[in-house]
DNA sequence: CTATGGCTTTGAGCGCGCGCGAACGCAAAC
DNA sequence: GTTTGCGTTCGCGCGCGCTCAAAGCCATAG
């Protein structure tokens, strides 16, 4: 996939700056399309990440994954929906150390369910910090591109005198 | 500062989603209110990154800082205002490299207006995609926030029979 | 029926980007 | 005097994943 990963089939669903609706997130968790037994490079593919990678969180303790006669790796609808979760938890910034830690208390039961959505909503709140973080960066460079004679200074009726940058 | 630094200034200035004027703009790169000779201290606390790392950007030849009789770093204004461009193009994840280039390009001359407004408007685009991606990490989190059950699946109906996560 | 290529497996080790820590000296300030 | 803050250098560390090596199984091609 590659060219037409969950990423970048997402962005084309939303445009540049759409809106989100509750149906295009609907459309983002919906797995129907894919096949249910996958193999390693069919998942890596699905996710835009290597085989590698998919061996190297499995290891980590991420997600466990049956094998077939052969020893290869066979991810069923479970594991796929879990890496989906995790590459886009990792995509959004989540350390895998968080990850770890979520993944045990789903493994812990249903006593654990407060705490796990503890963690979700607070890496909510460093999405949305990210984000405007991000807004402001990008308004910034805006504005130098804008303004631009090559300073870094706010004067733009200075720019000409001001110190190259 | 560090608790009232640059980011966090901005932050407050822009609220937590309210629309960038030219305005705000124009006052996230006003440095007026800042001393005019810097100690490596006051940058790193302006800056919210620590002493080390700006003798690292020096050393990187990111930015030339004059020194006192004692050999201490002094920063001018020039230095700190192309110390508040070099944070802010890390922190929205332009890598060191790129600097690097993109201050050579500094140093050699007008002539390289055209190829830095390039380097810049190509980051504008990455930081444009990254908001996006982000978005979407944000909708997905907020969605699964909404319908916990702690599955992955994007079926609501079926959280309580699907398989926990 | 080989064989050639292409996928998989494991394990250990490497690499990158980015900065931090530790150790040490010197000058100033309390 | 001793605490503070700055200087330099060398090396380390972290997060994250890739590379490399050695080997096994499958399919298609000669």
């Amino acid at each position: 996939m590659a060219t037409d990963d969950l990423m970048t089939r997402a962005l084309a669903l939303v445009g540049d700056d759409g809106p989100l609706s509750v149906e295009v997130i609907r459309r983002l968790t919906d797995l129907a399309d894919v096949p249910e037994p996958m193999t390693i490079a069919e998942v890596a593919d699905l996710l835009d990440i290597t085989p590698h990678t998919l061996r190297y969180y499995e290891r980590a303790g991420l997600v466990e994954v049956a094998r077939d006669r052969y020893g290869h790796r066979v991810y069923d609808a479970e594991a796929v929906r879990r890496l989906v979760f995790l590459t886009r938890m990792r995509l959004s910034g989540m350390p895998m150390r968080d990850l770890q830690h979520y993944i045990s208390l789903v493994d812990a039961g249903q006593d654990t369910v407060p705490e796990r959505l503890d963690m979700l909503l607070e890496h909510r709140d460093i999405i949305r910090r990210r984000i405007r973080e991000l807004t402001l960066s990008l308004a910034a460079t805006e504005y130098k591109i804008a303004t631009y004679g090559g300073s870094t200074g706010p004067d733009a009726a200075a720019l000409d005198t001001a110190t190259e940058l």
